[in-house]
DNA sequence: CGGTATGTTGACAGTGATCAAGAAAGGTGG
DNA sequence: CCACCTTTCTTGATCACTGTCAACATACCG
């Protein structure tokens, strides 16, 4: 871990972009809150006793590092939050990017087997395996949010994989559709990752990635704002190219 | 479902290829042993109180259809399983195969996502999703299967995401490294599905596939004893492949 | 033994990567 | 507020890897 900076209040992350203020300042609920609905005072005294930080990262700086040990795992309280493998020669796939609320890093594990950067100005908790571990035997509750949370992405990065053998404007239009549902898409989809991340995930080059987004323009499925906000036009023309 | 024959004992299945029933004829151990190994006779009972089955499919048949109700979960007792998703064109992507003793199809959806065919002759244990919860809410060791299976199938899955956007001798490499920790190998390798399998799990053409097997091997770093049995000859030269 | 399914190899084409140049956006300091 | 610089994005030209089409070989099965 570097660059890490403890903060008094999540106020004090994420201005790096207005569209970015935008994304985190109109999100209702607090992502901690599927505790205070569990309604069970004693699981939510036990996490949040486990609990550590948040901790505040600027954009690209590196949360963990693959082989790091498995002591920690975390969740987004603000910002995007990629998870990512670097080969030797240079080239990156990001196998996931995680919004607010997510809950990410567990493993069996004694080490973590990807890393974990901050993809924008990041807010983040960390809660130890050992201690939550202790807690889930105790309730179940906890246990079940565990298993949920890695359930759901599971059944996330198995979509991903599915993209695998598909066009680049298939997955182009894929990852534009899942992302408008994941974050606070209020009439522009402001893209808070780079072209750079977004390629890197879907297994494209940038210039693919910027080209395909042209070509979507130009059929006049999305609209480009800027280069970073996109307007979803068309939705279901969109979704005809995942089928 | 189709094709379902129930069966007095698992010695009934998987006899379609010699080199078949030698990859799970030599397996030490029961697939459901770690019932035993966690050494609780309520879990184990509450457990087998649950299972359904085990079931026999003939290869290339259907156990679940993608959009089915997800009232079961599954266990491989023996042959292998691919879980998959076909597009309107005709393609097809291999998400995972799995091998006796996994459990597979938890999920949080109400249906399926995926779905799951006999690669290979298979027998297969069922277990009702709502009486496997509720016995994990009284056991805590089988809580913690479910999520130690979960977790063992989101790894697995992260790491076949990364594949993406390698080349194809990367990918073939990686899946016959793989595989042969999978099963196992006792010299030879012998894969227990079809190229066109491998290919749509790779997201390469069948052809791609064949040639890359050539290709390795004129490079000495495996040998084509049979088009089903390889020999991998030089694993460091594999692994090497990978980084 | 013949027929079907599966695997192999070659020729060619297409999608997307690479290389290169320029444009736009964001950040910094005057 | 503007000038400058750096980063990010866009677009074009070319190339390479892999897909497609086709023919043949091999294995499997009745």
């Amino acid at each position: 871990m570097n660059e890490i900076e403890f903060i008094k209040s999540p106020k004090a992350a994420g201005k790096q972009r207005p569209s970015f203020k935008a994304v985190s300042g109109s999100r209702e609920s607090h992502p901690t809150s599927f505790i205070v609905e569990d309604g069970q005072k004693l699981a939510k005294r036990a996490v949040l006793s486990v609990r550590r930080g948040p901790i505040r990262y600027r954009r690209n700086s590196t949360i963990v590092c693959e082989g790091d040990p498995a002591d920690y795992i975390f969740m987004v309280v603000d910002g995007i939050v990629r998870r990512c493998k670097t080969f030797q020669n240079g080239t990156r796939a990001i196998v996931a990017f995680h919004t607010p609320g997510e809950l990410f890093g567990w493993t069996d594990e004694v080490k973590h087997t990807l890393s974990t950067e901050a993809a924008t100005d990041a807010l983040v908790l960390f809660f130890k395996r050992s201690a939550l571990l202790s807690v889930a035997a105790r309730e179940q509750r906890v246990a079940n949010f565990l298993l949920t949370s890695t359930t759901s992405e599971l059944r996330r990065t198995q979509e991903h994989a599915v993209l695998i053998n598909r066009s680049a404007k298939c997955r182009v239009a894929s990852f534009l559709l899942n992302l408008s549902t994941r974050i606070d898409e209020v009439s522009d989809l402001d893209l808070p990752m780079s072209h750079q991340d977004i390629a890197d995930h879907l297994g494209l080059s940038i210039e693919t990635v910027s080209r395909t987004i042209t070509e979507l323009e130009r059929a006049c499925l999305i609209e480009r704002v800027s280069a970073r906000t996109i307007v979803l036009r068309n939705r279901a023309a969109l979704a005809r190219l995942l089928s």
